[in-house]
DNA sequence: CAGTCGCATTGACATCTGTCGATGTATCGA
DNA sequence: TCGATACATCGACAGATGTCAATGCGACTG
């Protein structure tokens, strides 16, 4: 993987992107992107979703496979896809994996995009 | 088209979205889907970022097709995406066809899926 | 230890997507 | 009126994507 990862970690003392009020250059367009396509699903915008909403906060394949009506497989590989993306993140306990949102990521995509 | 547009046009007293804290259906997903997978694509995301830090606040396809270095056709059909999906909107002034940045559609989208 | 359960990976397939060249359509200028 | 300019649309094509059934792999349970 070649992640850049300049979106995620910015300097604290900077207030948005590095270089202020710029057009975002195709380096940063492609991280940006790249967190954008993940959502760009209806599948996976519902599973996170569904997550985020669980009461615990995290939830497991199996627990996810029926609310989207979609094989196990699926939900497995939409789900990796977030956590590719910095949107998920992965616990295994036991014989289950765990899942959490990570909304940071779309919060910087997001505010690259309009630093407004 | 079958836009639903259920995620623009939010009544005013509502400060998020209408069922509060539940988790988006099909419906809302496919939505807010559209408009991440608008975003889902570097090229796209350049143009909309040189758009909105283009001085005027507006640009034609043929100041952009340059910068990202794609052909005139491409970037008319990213440009005809992103209208699509409401994040730019297009006003022709004689020859030209001038676009402007919309991020509301964004925001209100960020919103729909992270309440927060 | 054998069986079951939860999940990831693989392979295959139909569909979608990004890209281009060619062409069509207004609009402006000479 | 004729040519040039700016843009959209069309047709085509390679590559990416979403989906499934089948399989593999750990972890728990009896």
């Amino acid at each position: 993987m070649t992640t850049s990862a300049t979106l995620l970690l910015q300097p604290v003392d900077a207030c948005c992107a590095p270089a202020g009020e710029d057009a975002l250059d195709a380096s940063q367009a492609e991280d940006v992107a790249k967190v954008f396509k993940a959502l760009g699903d209806p599948t996976r915008v519902r599973l996170l979703s569904l997550i985020a909403a669980s009461p615990t906060g995290e939830a497991c394949i199996c627990d996810l496979t029926a609310p989207v009506g979609l094989s196990q497989p699926t939900v497995s590989h939409h789900m990796k896809q977030l956590v590719d993306a910095g949107l998920a993140v992965r616990e295994q306990r036991g014989k289950w994996a765990y899942y959490r949102a990570n909304f940071t990521a779309l919060t910087a995509s997001s505010r690259a995009l309009n630093p407004a």
